[in-house]
RNA sequence: CGGCUAGUAGCUCAGUUGGUUAGAGCGCCUGACUGUGACUCAGGAGGUCGCGGGUUCGAGUCCCGUCUAGCCGCCCA
């Protein structure tokens, strides 16, 4: 029989159970983020006619299309990004749907370009995006930075640097430079926009090549760029370039725009640290009418852009006939997911399962199965592992191999005294325990796989400062253990004030006793209080004496 | 799609100026261990040397073609 190779296109790949784990855990994260800000779910087709997906994006995208016949001979492609879908579908269902229209949408996207799988470009990736259709305001700008920063604290990241321009400024250099061919203008925001790659002398380069840029042009070009990256803050730098563009009326009106929605994002809270007011941001897609944003992590520069988008009032008008006004942002999470990786972001795990119930042989299967249900019952991820007659030595090296931190053992002598043993595998410690008490000490020695989605409660974290660090900024119940896991000190916070509340709650001396901490989120601050009274006067931790 | 580099075991690679039966480490499987993984020891499986052709008494090694992968260019998430 002659062996089909298996194999995979250049620029896709195989999304194994150890990538995938994290992924989806990234993809919930942004989900609940977008839904933080009032974000709606839509979903659209993968493949839709050509021209309607290729309407407005360029002749540079145009090359890049996955684009064929279909056995009914009409000209289809498959999908190049998610924002042409939500114009169609905005302009196709406008009156069912209110304005503004906030949706979020993840799904694959298809691009036939030169794929660098080191570096996170793929020829199919993922683009987690929302958009804002229906207003004019430059609120809506400035929550898109908003979402931006709040996906990456979601995501863990520290070091994002969020650049963004106003596409206006542009045009107000256009009109100073007297250049009236936009093919021409296109060309030199294209050259502008590789600063960060060729630097001003690269620019410089470009612009000589093109055709109809003299060199008094090039001059007028070179001190924008200059005025750009002019180091002296935000403000100072959209000072400079609103002098600079003068009484080009578009130009003063970027400026403007610029100035507000640095305000605005600032007042939802946005570190400066992480806003840089950028006019070499140019983006490569054609539609972008104003603001435009790119997000790069200093930790892993290389990976280029990791969230990126602008407003482009143009665009719906290309499907309904008459314009609305949208803007809108997208993370590209394959491309995020390298980046972690690489710098060493990423929570690894290879496993579902918590708990890997072993099978002694077939009188103790029914005993095994008994004890996974009632592990389930509790919301505990459980296996059973499934070859009856396997050895033990075999099922606990199933276990290690998909790093499941516990496993549960019962043979004839623990099933005569209706107990379970349940063996950590990180330390190879191993309790002896009555059936009904297995879930608990399951829950209790459970490790959270990856604490960035820890939410409301959880126990057992190592007592170091990482780990406070992921704590919520909440308020509730917690405990510091030594390392037999007695509760050395019981602490409540107000709400907000947990993870503080955590941090100081030791001296140095103390803290060296403490190896784990729970923590409890409780919503009222009386309920906290009196919860931690009473497990004071019943506990009696040393160290609140 | 243009330029550069590389394809030998599941992975990382070695393989002399062409010379008999192509090796190592790791991994995998089995056993020592009849109730305990990650350590140790013993054994085992796994290769048309990317594919096709040529030169030669003889090719993993040299030549041509082809395919695939990687890097750079272009572009982007």
């Amino acid at each position: 029989m002659p062996r089909i190779e298996p194999r995979l296109l250049k620029g896709f790949r195989d999304y194994l159970p150890e990538v995938m784990i994290p992924r989806t855990r990234m993809l919930r994260k942004i989900a609940a983020v977008f839904e933080r800000f009032g974000f709606e779910p839509l979903d659209t087709p993968a493949i839709e006619y050509a021209d309607i997906l290729m309407g407005k994006l360029g002749p540079e995208a145009e090359k890049l299309f996955y684009r064929f016949r279909d056995s009914g001979d009409r000209d289809v492609a498959l999908r190049y990004e998610l924002t042409v879908s939500l114009a169609r579908v905005v302009a196709q269902y406008s009156t069912d749907l209110p304005r503004p229209f906030k949706r979020y949408q993840m799904g694959p996207v298809w691009r036939a370009e030169a794929p660098s799988m080191e570096r996170g470009r793929f020829r199919e990736f993922w683009q987690c995006d929302v958009d804002i259709v229906g207003s004019h305001s430059l609120l809506a700008d400035a929550e898109c930075l908003a979402v931006d920063h709040a996906v990456m604290q979601a995501v863990g990241v520290k070091t994002h640097l969020i650049r963004f321009n106003n596409r206006k400024l542009f045009r107000g250099l256009q009109e100073k430079l007297g250049i009236n061919q936009d093919a021409l203008m296109a060309a030199i925001m294209r050259a502008v926009d590789k600063f960060d790659k060729v630097g001003r002398e690269g620019v410089e380069k470009e612009l000589a090549a093109l055709e109809g840029v003299d060199a008094a042009a090039r001059q007028t070009v070179l001190a924008f760029l200059d005025l750009a990256k002019f180091e002296g803050g935000n403000d100072a730098r959209i000072g400079k370039l609103s002098e600079f563009l003068g009484s080009a009326a578009s130009g003063q009106l970027g400026c403007s725009e610029l100035r507000e929605v640095l305000v605005e994002a600032r007042r939802m809270g946005v570190p400066e640290k992480h806003l840089l007011v950028d006019a070499t941001i140019v983006r490569g897609l054609d539609y972008y009418t104003g603001t435009v944003f790119e997000t790069t992590l200093s930790d892993a520069p290389s990976f280029g852009s990791v969230m990126s988008g602008g407003r482009y009032d143009g665009l719906v008008g290309l499907f309904a006939g008459k314009d609305e006004p949208a803007v809108g942002i997208s993370v590209g999470i394959d491309r995020l997911l390298a980046a972690l990786e690489s710098a060493s972001l990423l929570m690894k795990s290879k496993a579902s399962a918590s708990v890997l119930v072993t099978v002694f042989d077939e009188t103790c299967l029914e005993y095994a199965l008994k004890s996974a249900t009632e592990l389930r019952r509790a919301g505990v991820n459980t296996e059973v592992y499934l070859e009856v007659g396997a050895k033990l030595k075999k099922q606990l090296a199933y276990a290690e191999r998909k790093a499941i931190p516990l496993v549960v053992i019962a043979g004839p002598e623990e099933i005569a005294a209706g107990e379970t043993q349940l063996r950590v595998m990180g330390t190879g410690e191993q309790l002896r325990l009555k059936l009904t008490e297995l879930p608990q000490a399951a829950m209790s020695r459970f490790v959270e796989p990856d604490p960035n989605t820890a939410a409301g409660r959880t126990w057992d974290w190592a007592f170091k400062p990482e780990m406070i660090e992921r704590v919520p900024e909440v308020g509730g119940l917690f405990l510091l253990r030594d390392e037999t896991r007695v509760v050395k000190f019981a602490g409540w916070a107000k709400y907000g004030d947990l993870r503080n509340a955590i941090r100081r709650s030791l001296g140095p001396a103390q803290a060296t006793k403490v190896k784990t901490f729970d923590w409890y989120e409780i919503r009222e601050d009386e309920l906290s209080e009196a919860l931690c009274e009473f497990v004071v006067a019943r506990l009696k931790p040393e160290f609140n004496a």
